[in-house]
DNA sequence: AAAAACACTTACTTGCAAGTAAGTTCCCGA
DNA sequence: TCGGGAACTTACTTGCAAGTAAGTGTTTTT
């Protein structure tokens, strides 16, 4: 059962993970924290000494959460372009309420100024990502639903940092809808032309 | 010709650019800026008075530079294949010499921290990208060296973000041979079928 | 030759951020 | 009921960052 404690470091990351998602690592502070959850700040460093410790701590949970969204995906649908689809709904959640970048993203552009167990993290992340969209990529082609040229390695790379700048502009412009948009763009450019005929009309 | 005042200003904006490329705006200081060109941050403020204000005119000239950069490559060659392989190009000089984010890359995930100067400048930034692609993606597809769905103005949007993503998985996992990869495979997904056996063996 | 403008400097203020130390309050088990 | 720990607090130190003010030396203009 989930102890006080861990209900209050559960809600330091929650209000972390949304103050980086939306403003940058280096653009808040313990203060900020502290004032939305109604304590001082010397509250937050108690439940992380650090703010390299409390980076770690929201890396992994994000890395966890992200395992269990993967996970969640693979079991309802068997279908790789479902999965994919599925996919991109994660992107979208992620971006919808308030343009907020993905916290990867976000970690990944400020990474020069990253701890190195921070730094690994962020890696990790984008790794894990790849992997799996490597193996539905490859599943999807072995299977004749997907049609690209390469390893479905490098496709995923590509899809996935696809999704990443989408991301950025659509947060740029405040227009969350170039989300679906690229979305379905992605999944019609790896589609085989035999199938074309069974995509929705515009 | 320019006067030692510009020839000042300028270093300061190229040591700014490079710090806002490599760490992002929220983590390089005036203090920074000094240092590497041998004076006291008093100076910078005495060219800049404010940050916002040295990030305005940064901005400024980084985005005529984009107008030069696109401009010669509109007058250099006219085939829009090879535009948009000389586009590419233009990211692999800014990633290459040591995994630097574009500006605007950078600037668009701490948008929420800018002035609104700034934010404009950013949003033009990649307007003025978006608009060029979309022209090229347009002539390319009239004149049959491209195929693509949707608009061009669409197509665009996804090849800038697709850019932009990949700049910031090469940085983060430090392998800018991800840009030319990337690069490759988009060309050829807008490709139309009868030329692919024009492709270069792989 | 005097004065004004230029490109700085030193010295300073303000404010915030990270982090620490030493309490204080409350609850819980022995 | 009393001791101890958990979850804080206040109060503090250190350090840096933005920005300002008042000089200083050098150069340019008149």
């Amino acid at each position: 059962m989930p102890t006080l404690h861990n209900v209050r470091q559960a809600q330091i990351l929650d209000v972390a993970q949304e103050l980086i998602q939306l403003r940058g690592y280096n653009a808040f502070s313990f203060g900020d924290i502290a004032e939305r959850i109604g304590v001082r700040a010397a509250a937050v460093h108690y439940h992380f000494p650090t703010k390299a410790d409390l980076g770690v701590a929201l890396m992994r949970r994000y890395r966890t959460r992200l395992h269990a969204s993967l996970n969640s995906i693979d079991e309802q649908v068997t279908s790789p372009r479902k999965k994919l689809e599925r996919y991109v709904l994660l992107f979208q959640a992620t971006l919808k309420p308030d343009h907020r970048m993905c916290l990867c993203g976000m970690l990944g552009t400020e990474i020069t100024t990253l701890s190195d167990p921070m730094r690994t993290e962020v890696r990790a992340f984008f790794e894990d990502n790849e992997t799996w969209l490597a193996r539905v990529l490859g599943d999807g082609r072995r299977q004749g639903s997907f049609d690209f040229d390469g390893s479905p390695a490098a496709a995923a790379r590509i899809i996935y940092s696809t999704l990443q700048g989408v991301m950025l502009s659509a947060r740029v412009f405040e227009e969350a809808g170039r989300l679906p948009t690229a979305g379905r763009w992605l999944l019609d450019a790896i589609m085989p032309p035999s199938m074309e005929a069974l995509l929705p009309p515009r």
